[in-house]
DNA sequence: AATCTATATAGACATAATACCTATAGAGGT
DNA sequence: ACCTCTATAGGTATTATGTCTATATAGATT
């Protein structure tokens, strides 16, 4: 049901939600920035470390999400072109972005117990083989 | 930042993200309907217990969800005229249903892993008080 | 009789999210 | 010249989401 498509058209699995790619992406991109200042480039090379793969992980989409997240003032960006290669835009998260990733962690602390409370009642009618 | 609005609109709070209601709705209307058939009213008063609260909860997605289910195949339902009261549907979950509900399990368990990590990573930077 | 509340279901609508696809461009190698 | 890697940006169609409103029955209240 949610095996992957070899055909590479998306088969529009109805159980791919929960958790959306993108949403989820924006905490991920701050908690990195607040280790360390970065490109969008190497950020991408960083987010599998968050569970993105190759297919949930489309370059346009994290720099969209960097753009949103520089538009809501949680993370500044500034031009480097000085060492060679195309020019890049360096990152770093801001106060108000570091506000923001507490608020997220919370709540993806809350979403976790829901989590487990679902699959507590799961696991309480099936078995927890099935798990 | 994910304070609730007093004003009684909704603030769009950037972190209410992560879980969308309807999404996270559809596993749990179909784990109440294997434990037994119920009518969406019923339903409604019964996911409170999944972490929904009075604001998330609008009958109207109740039943939007319903009706999705039982296109897709995964409920299917019949009109109750019997024993007084406005006419009402009787759903139950079909096979394929509880197909999808095992899937939405495994989804699920590994969307907690994910969050597991990130939460761990999270206290890693900022120590566990945080959380 | 009229009104109110609880039960019960359904649909409309605007905005936001999502996935997917394509475009642009510099640097370095073959 | 061509290809690949690095690096960023934008478009678009579809779906999701939240919110609001409409409909209707039954029973209790005034």
């Amino acid at each position: 049901m949610c095996e992957e498509s070899t055909s590479g058209k998306s088969t529009g699995c109805h159980c791919a939600g929960g958790m959306p790619v993108e949403r989820f992406m924006q905490p991920c991109l701050l908690l990195l920035l607040k280790q360390r200042s970065a490109h969008g480039y190497d950020l991408i090379q960083s987010l599998p470390e968050f569970g993105f793969n190759e297919k949930s992980l489309d370059p346009g989409t994290v720099y969209r999400n960097l753009r949103r997240l520089e538009e809501d003032g949680l993370v500044i960006s500034h031009w480097d072109v000085g060492d060679g290669g195309p020019a890049k835009r360096l990152y770093r998260i801001t106060d108000e972005g570091e506000e923001m990733l507490h608020a997220w962690a919370i709540h993806i602390g809350q979403q976790r117990k829901r989590m487990d409370n679902f699959l507590e009642r799961y696991g309480a009618v099936f078995g927890t083989g099935k798990l």
